[in-house]
DNA sequence: CGGCATCCTCTTTGATACTG
DNA sequence: CAGTATCAAAGAGGATGCCG
């Protein structure tokens, strides 16, 4: 992209990471840690692979990303942000707050990928009782599962499943964030598509209100 | 923009102001205030007129900006922020914390407007005798000078200039910005071009430190 | 398979001119 | 002042080819 030519913090900052897939390309590397191409490409569908590659070579141009070859057998490239793109994780969270507000409704064609379930689940969640005893959900969107495992150690989210969860929220990926975010009623949930196997009440235990949630989110939490 | 079509919080939020020049439009409407088509124009130098008016269809049809007719003889119509707007200011603010580290080269071609010391000058300085006598600085890049006055109610800074102050920095805005931050010492800062004119141990008064300033910063302040 | 490069089409941008 | 109209150039999107 053209710089904007502008003697401004704001400005400076988008000329850097302002094109369009850019800041998703960090969302991936920050999610999902080091990354090689194709985990890059799975991870942000809908890009064209030409793009990819020339947004990698400005990022690694520009000291946000750098690149770690893999020698054979594995033969591979590994994508990795540097600390300055370290550094843009306060830049998702901010958006990361400000976009909660769309995902009460979901599009037909939207796509969607375990790992983005991290982001917003953190923000929803918070165990009330972090002495209890150790607890697991299975998230089971059709395809991309997750698994949320809340024990002393705090609250932590992850693709993949669980062999026996003691909650398991099966539907659309909007119907399981609405009803942990409390957005949604068990009931309403039911009633609109959501199939809940399991210890419902554990919702109660992990649950944050909103005066909370806006609050953790005012300290960067 | 075409969405990303991500159920993803970040997605969505670039979806809605991930456009080229959206987020500079956002800038002026938090750094200005409500402003006048012209006044964003003004304050958005490079930007082209139909685009201007595409972004701000777009923004108000998003709920983010709203535009207030304002009837003869004023004769004008002004562009507000909405409260969704409003709420994009945390994103601005991480976006300029994280730019900072561009703003020690200026090329020749930058741009600049007086109301964006703002957001830097807020970083780099703080007042460390808040209930000493109020100090003024005049700030005197080629054009648009801005002045930032520290009182018992903080330090503000405006466009504009103010009668006699207490000292003058008069050069280019990133030797400025570089000598309030402290980066530049008053000795390198008038050996590589800025002339100093007045009180000059008041900076000493004002600069923040680095490690302070990564402190407010990480804060949110 | 992983990691691109090429080619082509379509959309968006940027620059300029013009209007109520 | 507050935009709309026009048009060339740049960038995005999609398909496919190539090479270790």
């Amino acid at each position: 992209m053209k710089s904007y030519n502008h003697y401004c913090t704001v400005a400076k900052a988008l000329d850097a990471v302002g094109d369009r897939w850019t800041l998703l390309i960090i969302r991936e590397l920050v999610s999902q840690g080091p990354c090689r191409y194709t985990d890059l490409m799975s991870g942000l569908p809908g890009i064209a692979t030409n793009l990819l590659a020339d947004r990698l070579a400005f990022l690694e141009e520009s000291g946000i990303v750098w690149r770690e070859p893999v020698p054979p057998p594995v033969a591979a490239t590994l994508y990795h942000l540097t600390d300055a793109g370290e550094d843009l994780k306060p830049v998702l969270d901010a958006l990361g707050t400000w976009g909660v507000r769309f995902m009460s409704k979901s599009h037909e064609t939207d796509q969607f990928r375990s790992h983005w379930f991290k982001r917003p689940v953190s923000m929803f969640l918070k165990d009330r009782a972090p002495d209890g005893p150790p607890v697991s959900i299975q998230l089971s969107p059709e395809d991309y599962p997750a698994v949320i495992e809340a024990s002393r150690d705090g609250i932590r989210t992850r693709p993949g499943r669980v062999e026996s969860p003691d909650l398991e929220l099966a539907g659309p990926p909007h119907l399981i964030l609405a009803t942990l975010s409390g957005r949604l009623s068990v009931k309403e949930a039911k009633a609109t598509g959501l199939t809940l196997t399991g210890r419902v009440a554990l919702l109660n235990r992990l649950r944050r209100d909103r005066a909370e949630a806006s609050v953790a989110n005012a300290v960067g939490a």
